[in-house]
DNA sequence: CTATGTGAATTTATTCACAGCA
DNA sequence: TGCTGTGAATAAATTCACATAG
């Protein structure tokens, strides 16, 4: 099955195990097995398997999986292996958290912009990004950026996502509690915390 | 089909329609029909009335589902229906942003309680809750809060998660980029987000 | 003897299409 | 006519079980 599609639900499983295998090289292993990756991140090695068996060989049978090839390969695929610079839209509480966050550069994601409406923010540098008036939006264009992080209230959040599209950004993670409505090529992906949140009860035994 | 045990992936988006319904409600709409909702999410109409027939009768046919009931009725299966008194640890940045944010209390979750292990931070007073030292983690036993939002580093992430389940915490809203091991009783749900954010390049069109 | 990779079996979810009700 | 509710049809994902390779 070495030329075969890649299912969508591997594709959100393939940075999960991204970050299990960093963590385990990190510990300098070499070989991994489905096995023991499967313990890290809290899954089963069947799922693992099949996962990898869509887009090649890795293993070898008795010892296990190169982590360094396999990182490459699924970066590869999560087209990772490129630096993508990133802009971050409103510096509030969350996007501070977001700004000063050092995980997104283990990704390739480089947050080079940061946008407010806030005239009391705007000028203040963070982590050497100077905070700029949301008018300039047009100004990712010209600094080649096509992803955007968006931090902002829902009311206004529409807008912006609308603003967005207009400069030419191809992807947006957006943090308001709504849907956002854009043309098929850009992709959306939502958080929405405390939709989460309220799944949890459900799962609570009762207390 | 009305006594039937509901899917996993409907429990999933159960919250999605909920927060769609209560946008709509706002805008004192009485009834809602499935398309209505649909445009609303950015789902389709027939996934909403499928994901409905697990659970009763609504709608009333050429007019729409009355959409108090409906609120209802979803808040209770997800058992939102009560106040869950929660607690946050670790007020860094995406703490604080956890510990503002309004939109928790919509679903009926009350931040009651923050702790942080930085002497800087305890005994400070945001939104009138004390930050109080991690180590008087077992108050959470005698002030009956069974839910825990975890914002801190992965470092300590599954340390402090076993100090939870240890004071009886039955759920778990993880913001560490780690898997956390737990009894089987206690649910945690992990956002990692940069892992949602390393799904978007994949997404993304070529730039 | 251990761990991979994958067809086949099973389970689960999505989509369709339409009967039936207001 | 418009919209619901749901069996049936389709599609998809998970799990199993085992042949195979080091």
């Amino acid at each position: 099955m070495r030329y075969h599609k890649i299912p969508d639900e591997t594709i959100q499983r393939l940075p999960i195990y991204l970050r299990g295998l960093l963590l385990s090289s990190n510990l300098l292993r070499q070989n991994i097995s489905s096995n023991t990756l499967a313990n890290i991140l809290g899954t089963n090695p069947w799922q693992i398997r099949k996962d990898f068996s869509y887009f090649g060989d890795f293993g070898t049978p008795g010892v296990g999986c190169d982590t360094k090839k396999l990182v490459k390969r699924i970066s590869k695929i999560l087209k990772l292996d490129v630096v993508h610079r990133t802009a971050l839209v409103g510096v509030g509480n969350l996007g501070l958290a977001i700004l000063k966050f050092p995980g997104f550069k283990t990704f390739g994601f480089d947050i080079v912009s940061a946008f407010d409406t806030d005239l009391r923010k705007i000028g203040k540098t963070i982590k050497n990004i100077i905070i700029e008036d949301t008018v300039k939006l047009k100004l990712l264009k010209k600094r080649k950026i096509d992803l955007a992080i968006l931090a902002i209230p829902r009311e206004s959040a529409q807008k912006m996502a609308d603003e967005l599209v207009k400069v030419g950004v191809a992807g947006i993670l957006n943090f308001s509690p709504c849907n956002l409505a854009v043309p098929m090529k850009v992709k959306v992906i939502t958080i929405d915390i405390a939709m989460d949140l309220a799944r949890l009860p459900y799962y609570m035994s009762a207390s």
